[in-house]
RNA sequence: GGUCUUGUGGCCGAGUGGCUAGGCAGAGCUCUGCAAAAGCUUGUACAGCGGUUCGAAUCCGCUCGAGACCUCCA
């Protein structure tokens, strides 16, 4: 099995990747909350978690993915104090939450499809799991880590830290700094500490989506669902946690504190955190209004583009870069990643067809040998490098010389042997297609290719050339149509 | 203000103390009815200033610039 390295939020560090119970992986990403369309920056978050998906399955891993679907709990604004997002939109435009949520997690589903993600093994949402919160609330109560204060019950941050839990671990924060910079903040209110959060919070009458508890009507806090999906299909403690690093502090900080509080173990051995992308610098955002919607680069609307992206250049562009690192979103990258992801699906095309062909007369050519050979080992050390997908694509290109060469006949597969030949192969459909998830963008517009030949069939048939008109018929019929040959007009159909 | 990240050739984007990343664009050549594709060749890159070192774009310090988190955000 190749050796994976993961960088690792929590140690700061690359570390060789050992699962808790191999070959079984556990891991865990935060999803969306379904409160609006998905955004690029989204995406990017999704499709580098999706990579590992892949490249762990493709090392032989037996991964179990676990995205949360957040419908519910996520407040607007600051801290404890807003409003539900899912809420807030279901009034505003005079809908049941639900069909809030259904909208958008169906938008999320045909994006992500279009960018061609795997889907989870389990995608569990908040709402489903409102017992399991309301018993984790409860067991941090008893355990004194969170008491109640006026219908709502709060994570005591102190306490925690007091029994050695360690918050701030994981962004790098020191707790005293924390209570320092919040010390001024008025509108502490029920907390005890500003830094306290919520794990359940009391329903305000005009607030819709609401449920029954030990401390009434209620509804739970933001961090609560992770921990008790996380906890409940990958087990206390388990292998791979992700997110974007956006949701580093405070979100995955109360998660730990959660996890930890309630069941004395640390929840997750490799935080992975995956960088912003940016738009001229700045972070895409939905608060900042410089996010790009997908239907909006596929289409080429957004007043940024001055053309239409398809989801496989995007793709593509995206794994350009190494997910630690932001991304920069423009027109002449994209123009760029076009045209490179082409080319690549043109080599693709090409090994897919080539097939060895022994040939006693030629040996083996040692330099084309071991140039296949290193690029075969450079895309999965690139791999292994924490997904170093920008690596493996230039090495998948160094390959892409060497199918070209034996595609223009510059270089014979018999040079290459029998054994090299089937391993350049091998390596460069299942790293393409299987762990990059690039696959070809068919151009299935028939009508164009349709009509044109029907222009060669009326030239054919004037100049009375049958042969070729009956040729012309005879490929229209392999595909399905037939050619109408009328008095006034000459037209193609669907063959009945 | 605190914590952290970052500054690579026309554009994007990897990277290691000494050995060509890669893509796109540009130039030349080969091939070619034309064209395209492809192959080959080609580019005074590592923000600035100091320091460590036989040697630094890569380590350290300072200066300047950019960004993220500290409040909702993937």
């Amino acid at each position: 099995m190749q050796s994976l390295k993961i960088y690792n939020t929590l140690t700061r560090e690359k570390e060789v990747f050992q699962p808790i119970n191999a070959p079984y992986v556990g891991m865990y990403v935060c999803g969306p909350t379904v409160y609006n369309y998905v955004h690029l920056g989204n995406v990017r978050t999704f499709t580098t978690f999706d990579i590992l998906y892949r490249y762990l399955t493709h090392i032989g891993y037996k991964v179990r993915y676990v995205r949360n679907i957040t419908d519910v709990g996520h407040l607007v604004g600051d801290g404890d104090e807003g409003e539900d997002k899912i809420g807030k939109m279901a009034k505003l435009e005079k809908l049941e939450p639900m069909e809030i949520v259904q909208r958008y997690t169906n938008d999320f589903h045909q994006v992500l499809t279009q960018f061609n993600l795997l889907p989870p093994s389990i995608e569990p949402s908040a709402t489903g799991h409102i017992v399991e919160q309301i018993e984790t609330t409860q067991t941090l109560i008893d355990k004194g880590l969170a008491y109640e204060s006026n219908g709502s019950v709060y994570f005591d941050i102190a306490k925690y830290n007091e029994q050695g839990g360690g918050y701030g671990k994981l962004s790098g924060r020191v707790l005293d700094d924390l209570l320092t910079e919040t010390r001024d903040l008025d509108g502490v209110g029920e907390k005890r500490n500003p830094l306290d959060f919520a794990l359940w919070k009391k329903a305000a009458p005009e607030h819709i989506m609401r449920w029954n508890s030990p401390w009434g009507l209620g509804f739970p806090g933001w961090h609560l669902e992770c921990t008790c999906m996380s906890t409940k299909y990958l087990g206390e403690t388990f292998d791979i946690h992700g997110g974007g690093m956006d949701l580093k502090f405070p979100h995955h900080e109360c998660e730990i504190a959660q996890g930890k509080g309630s069941t004395g173990k640390d929840p997750v051995r490799y935080w992975m955190h995956s960088n912003m992308l940016t738009v001229n610098g700045q972070k895409m955002s939905k608060s900042l209004g410089n996010s790009f919607l997908p239907a909006e680069l596929f289409a080429g609307s957004h007043p940024l583009l001055d053309q239409a992206y398809s989801p496989m250049t995007v793709r593509f562009f995206m794994l350009q870069s190494q997910y630690r690192s932001t991304l920069d979103f423009s027109n002449d990258a994209l123009k760029a990643a076009q045209k490179g992801y082409k080319r690549l699906m043109n080599g693709l095309r090409i090994i897919k067809q080539l097939e060895y062909v022994a040939d006693d007369t030629l040996t083996p050519d040692e330099k084309h040998i071991s140039e296949v050979t290193k690029g075969i080992q450079g895309c999965y050390d690139g791999m292994n490098d924490d997904l170093n997908t920008a690596i493996t694509i230039a090495n998948l290109y160094n390959l892409l010389k060497k199918i070209n060469q034996l595609y223009m006949g510059q270089l014979q597969p018999a040079q290459l042997g029998v054994t090299v030949f089937a391993a350049l192969k091998t390596t460069f459909v299942s790293l393409i297609e299987e762990v990059l998830g690039l696959i070809e963008e068919k151009n299935n517009n028939i009508e164009a290719f349709a009509n044109g030949m029907l222009a060669l069939y009326s030239e054919y048939k004037a100049a009375k050339q049958y042969d070729k008109v009956d040729q012309i018929r005879t490929y229209f019929k392999a595909n399905g149509l037939v050619i109408k040959d009328m008095k006034t007009r000459i037209d193609w159909a669907y063959e009945e």
